[in-house]
DNA sequence: TCTGGGGTCCTAGGACCC
DNA sequence: TCTGGGGTCCTAGGACCC
């Protein structure tokens, strides 16, 4: 049996566990630029404030109702994950760490315990250690596991929990879920099986292994639907040592206000690939592959593509900081033209290795010692003195080294509450 | 005026290999 | 007119997820 731990509006309730007057009102969390609403309380989705929602389009609704909008603490928020994830690291022989709020936990061999009450067990110790409400769905799929996790969320007569342990619970279960509702179904899919007459969970979990191979993406559709019907196709990957290891890493940003020059954009590129160098070596790959891409506005008038990108496969898989932003000085080199306005940029990190274990360079006889020590000294020093305390200078842009002016890529944060758990000048103040 | 930032998996075609 | 069978790697793109 799989259980899947899902934290409900999950930003929302890392603020409110800081903050207990944010309690019964209605709250939404807000992506980078304070631009879009990412996460609502229940009071929030009540006054019909959609998940992805502008929030400029919802301003009247807002003001009217008081909704506090705050903008992201993605500190806080990846601190407290974590908090959660390692209590339930305690709870299971093995855990999968799906996304920053939810987990897939291993229940094999438990059954005897009696899942149904170790869930609420859990679920309880959560809440008690780490203010953070969450609702639970057991089943022997994935598949499954998700769908009785979304049935407790809506349904508060279960209690939070809900156990698929016969075909009976299965059957009453799938008729209750929407067929847009069910893992892997997205809007496309969507579309295509109301047209084909198919509107429940229950309709698809009937549906022929050649009709979901036809409209659902080929072999995914058909893993799909054998998931619904109770037949396991998708393992847990556990997730070693309580973190997750990223097949690719990305960092990218749109920018506060629109960029034409070379020297601000290098700028901005420069940092976003220090920082996924730095995401790189905390999980300890090296990266082989390297993709760079410049956007221009896609709400504006110019006509797609928005986008081009450039990628790179370098002769040597690194992680080191310097070495990446070459190339990405030099992926840059090829997409920037002149008077062209800019509004986005990333650097995304792909083909990875155990670092380490790479093809070693015929031209560093040291196999990189030198580099790798110097990139444990920037960490150190950036950890214990704050993000950014040494960066490359191509990070800093066109801007002078001395002084404190933000960097012109750098959007509005202008609710941003304290990162109360990670940095010692916003430790959280009871009184 | 204002419109996020991450990820995953799969398919298909072309170049190239034996 | 006929002209094998089996791979890998790379790139691009599409669908989905949170």
């Amino acid at each position: 049996m799989f259980a899947l731990v899902d934290c409900n509006n999950f930003y929302v309730s890392c603020e409110r566990a800081f903050q207990p007057r944010l309690e019964g009102r209605p709250v939404v969390v807000l992506s980078n630029n304070d631009g879009c609403i990412v996460s609502r309380s229940a009071e929030a989705k009540a006054l019909g404030i959609a998940m992805g929602e502008p929030l400029f389009k919802v301003k009247d609704l807002v003001q009217a109702h008081g909704v506090q909008a705050l903008s992201s603490n993605y500190a806080l928020y990846g601190d407290m994950s974590g908090r959660v994830m390692g209590h339930l690291a305690s709870k299971a022989p093995e855990l999968e760490i799906y996304s920053i709020d939810e987990a897939f936990l291993s229940l094999h061999g438990m059954e005897r315990w009696g899942l149904d009450g170790y869930a609420r067990e859990i679920r309880a110790e959560v809440k008690k250690r780490t203010h953070i409400p969450t609702c639970i769905g057991l089943a022997p799929t994935k598949t499954l596991a998700k769908l009785a996790n979304r049935v407790a969320k809506k349904d508060p007569s279960l209690g939070g929990v809900l156990l698929l342990d016969s075909p009976e619970r299965r059957t009453w279960a799938l008729a209750r879920v929407p067929v847009e509702d069910v893992w892997g179904i997205g809007r496309q899919y969507a579309t295509k099986l109301h047209a084909l007459g198919i509107t429940t969970a229950a309709g698809l979990a009937q549906c022929s292994e050649a009709m979901a191979r036809q409209h659902l993406g080929g072999v995914v559709g058909a893993r799909l639907v054998r998931e619904l019907q109770g037949f396991p196709c998708q393992a847990l990957s556990p997730s070693e040592d309580g973190t997750l290891k990223r097949q690719s890493i990305a960092c990218t940003r749109t920018f506060g206000k629109s960029l034409s020059a070379f020297e601000d954009i290098v700028g901005a590129v420069a940092a976003f690939a220090s920082r996924a160098a730095e995401k790189l070596r905390r999980q300890g790959s090296v990266a082989s592959v390297l993709t760079v891409f410049l956007s221009q506005d896609r709400f504006g008038n110019t006509p797609p593509p928005h986008t081009r990108s450039a990628q790179t496969t370098l002769p040597v898989a690194s992680s080191s900081t310097p070495e990446l932003v070459r190339f990405a000085r030099a992926l840059l080199g090829r997409l920037w033209q002149p008077g062209v306005v800019y509004k986005k940029a990333g650097v995304i990190l792909d083909g990875f290795e155990k670092g380490g274990e790479g093809q070693l360079s015929l031209f560093a006889p040291d196999g990189g010692e030198r580099v790798e020590r110097l990139m444990q000294k920037l960490d150190a020093l950036n950890q214990r003195f704050g993000k950014g305390s040494v960066q490359v200078a191509t990070a800093l842009g066109s801007r002078m080294p001395t002084g404190k002016s933000t960097t012109p890529w750098h959007g509005q944060q202008q609710r941003r509450t304290p990162a109360y758990t990670t940095c010692w000048e916003e430790l959280w103040e009871v009184g």
